[in-house]
DNA sequence: AAGCAGAATACTGTATACAGAACACTGTTC
DNA sequence: GAACAGTGTTCTGTATACAGTATTCTGCTT
């Protein structure tokens, strides 16, 4: 086992993601420090830490000497990220090499699972999210991939909230399958396309229900 | 005026991208928030904030219980993110609403403090800075405007050394023109293209350069 | 009863203190 | 002379303390 240690900070980013993502913090609240670490055992500082980076991330908002609080859903704030990964995401895939079979399997079987997870919202989310590491995990720029996976935080939020809450079972599967039988062909451009109007139409669905 | 509370650590950011543009800070060197702190005349934690976030930009490294130290210049890091700049800047530049008279002419202008600039390196990278935010100033999607802030500090700290030590006294200025004159002409899509492959150009410029 | 002044409180941002890990140095052993 | 163990120092990561500001509550005035 690699011996590996954890700076507070990321421990505790991770764990306020989980909650923002499961709802357990109602967007527009307050997300103070002081209660965070006395629930977590911690400090003021590695808690602070981690509330900063959120705020940079654009998932909390924080006026100075306000601290800070949920950022409430909107719209725009949908549309602006949204607009961006439908430009990155095709741009990682074009950069990836050749998809292997075992990879090409995997994403097969990603996609299966999401298919038999109707109704587990979390799931759903993670199965999701798991597929495009996947489907992204062979390109070269790291970088890319990194800023990718900071961005996509954000409509998770709202797909999370959007699948619970609008009472949808999943959102559009289908772009899986078809999204891999271009790969299937070799046909990387046809993929991104596809990738990229993913994007769009998933987020303008989510969009129409935002209050 | 309006008064504005500027955290301590944004400051201290502000500051350090200062030095380490202007080479004051070798690539490579340790930053050690002790010693910034006693330099700055403020206390760690603020420093500490502002090096945490550097390094998420990706301008320090840190391994963690060994502190900080500026990222030696590497061809793939500046290969990555052009790569990514090239895409984001165009995209920004499309969904910008037509230019105005006067932002027009505040290009122009800036163009024209650039060709004067010969020599001046700081004042170059300022000025193409300038050039390049007042082109985008007017893209309504201010997520991905900040994005892009964000990620030229990079391709910026290798402009600033390449244009030192290059003696090259400006870099390929009359992209800056054709690029005005394609807005000129209101056709947008060309401009977006030029800019995309002034990105291609430099960052491969620059790329050859490196040590 | 509504509105305001002022005190009390809570909380943020920053400073300082502390514990443990990494590094440098010295002396010892082979 | 080289390798290594032990020790001291430095530095990072975290905890706690403090100061100043925003917010809330209370009591008074109209």
């Amino acid at each position: 086992m690699p011996i590996t240690r954890v700076p507070l900070r990321e421990q505790i980013h991770s764990e306020l993601l989980d909650r923002i993502h499961s709802g357990d913090i109602p967007p527009g609240s307050r997300v103070q420090d002081t209660t965070l670490a006395r629930q977590l055992g911690v400090s003021r500082t590695p808690v602070r830490e981690a509330l900063i980076r959120l705020a940079r991330d654009g998932v909390l908002d924080s006026d100075t000497g306000r601290g800070f609080r949920l950022r409430p859903f909107a719209r725009a704030e949908l549309r602006d990220v949204g607009g961006i990964l439908a430009v990155l995401e095709p741009l990682a895939l074009g950069l990836a090499p050749d998809f292997s079979p075992e990879r090409l399997t995997g994403l097969a079987d990603l996609a299966r699972q999401l298919e038999q997870a109707r109704g587990d919202v979390a799931r759903i989310v993670e199965l999701d999210e798991a597929w495009h590491r996947s489907l992204l995990a062979d390109c070269p720029n790291r970088r890319l991939l990194e800023l990718i996976a900071t961005l996509r935080q954000v409509p998770r939020r709202y797909l999370h909230a959007y699948l619970r809450e609008a009472r949808r079972v999943s959102l559009s599967a289908l772009h899986h399958t078809r999204v891999l039988d271009a790969l299937r062909r070799g046909d990387r451009s046809a993929a991104a396309a596809l990738l990229e109007r993913r994007w769009r139409r998933g987020i303008q669905e989510m969009e129409g229900w935002i209050p």
